[in-house]
DNA sequence: GTCTATAATAGGATAGAC
DNA sequence: GTCTATCCTATTATAGAC
């Protein structure tokens, strides 16, 4: 096989993809093979470390997947209000209005959590970093922002957790319409 | 061994600690028989359906928990303001400022979920009614009642997910915060 | 790089004595 | 009701051929 059937990134998308609907713990080897079409040998040759390897090297694939449907449009030159519609839009994109976890939150709650604790960290940092940084360039003061921010994650994240158990995405999509018309505001 | 052995509360409780901790697919049965100080076989003859059955007696366990802790102070004769925040006083002590999952979010992640699947709608609903139920008390208009209340949950499980995930339990305490100034606010 | 085969262990669950 | 012992399967992981 001179041309590998899937290149290193899908397979790192199909492993997500995994860890995503079943989660971290429930993610058996016998899936994440089937998922990429892998046998279990072929995995191990490209994450030596197993499955802390893998999920530690699709966390490095999501935050290059936050950098460019998150971060980079909040980039342009367009208004803020704008540049939140933008990114709020990836964000229900990216979650499938709320039929979809996220893995973030997957692999804080696995029972491995020890091995992703710094870029777990450092993920969610990132994410409330680039809202802070928009509700700033928006006017608001930094307090204010970095709170506004914050708040924004835990409600995405929240609202993706209620919806999961309560069974009604549309928690998500009222959430996601909530945030889009109060972050910015004037206090 | 004929001390005073565990009452079925009490082990339902312990239970309860280790699905929080562990996550439910984390929590083996050795780590279940070790938490209870029951034998496996113990276990099964308490819970003849095995982990999911444990976990559906805890779900149903909560119930009444959250009923005493939470909904039970919300029917006193006090202000709308002090019940909210007693209610929030509760909420803060049961995940210990931050620092425990939430059992719901720890069910609704498992692989096991169909089994809880409305257990988990229906207390979500019945926590969400609760707040809902408060905030017309407080005057405000049942649309906006309901949104707040469910706004109220999302904030609180997302708060946790955040919490775990930076490692900072301060998010939770803020959350909390930011809810208690908000909830009844008028539009 | 991928496969088949297999090891080694942990997990859930049951039998039967007391 | 609880224990010891055991069973069966799934799971993680490795060896070695191609």
């Amino acid at each position: 096989m001179p041309a590998p059937l899937l290149t290193k990134e899908e397979v790192l998308d199909r492993l997500m993809q995994s860890f995503r609907e079943k989660g971290y713990d429930g993610a058996s080897l016998a899936e994440l093979s089937a998922a990429t079409g892998l046998g279990k040998s072929s995995l191990y040759h490209h994450f030596p470390g197993g499955k802390v390897d893998m999920a530690a090297q699709v966390l490095d694939r999501l935050e290059a997947i936050l950098e460019a449907a998150l971060f980079e449009p909040l980039r342009s030159d367009r208004s803020p209000a704008a540049k939140l519609a933008a990114m709020l839009d990836a964000v229900a994109s990216f979650y499938e209005d709320g039929r979809l976890a996220c893995l973030l939150e997957r692999l804080t709650a696995s029972v491995d959590r020890k091995n992703f604790r710094r870029p777990l960290a450092r993920a969610f940092e990132k994410w409330i970093g680039a809202v802070e940084e928009l509700a700033r360039e928006a006017g608001l003061p930094p307090a204010l922002a970095r709170a506004r921010a914050e708040d924004l994650v835990v409600r995405v994240e929240g609202a993706l957790v209620v919806a999961a158990g309560s069974g009604d995405t549309k928690v998500f999509t009222r959430t996601l319409a909530a945030l889009r018309a109060s972050l910015l505001a004037r206090p």
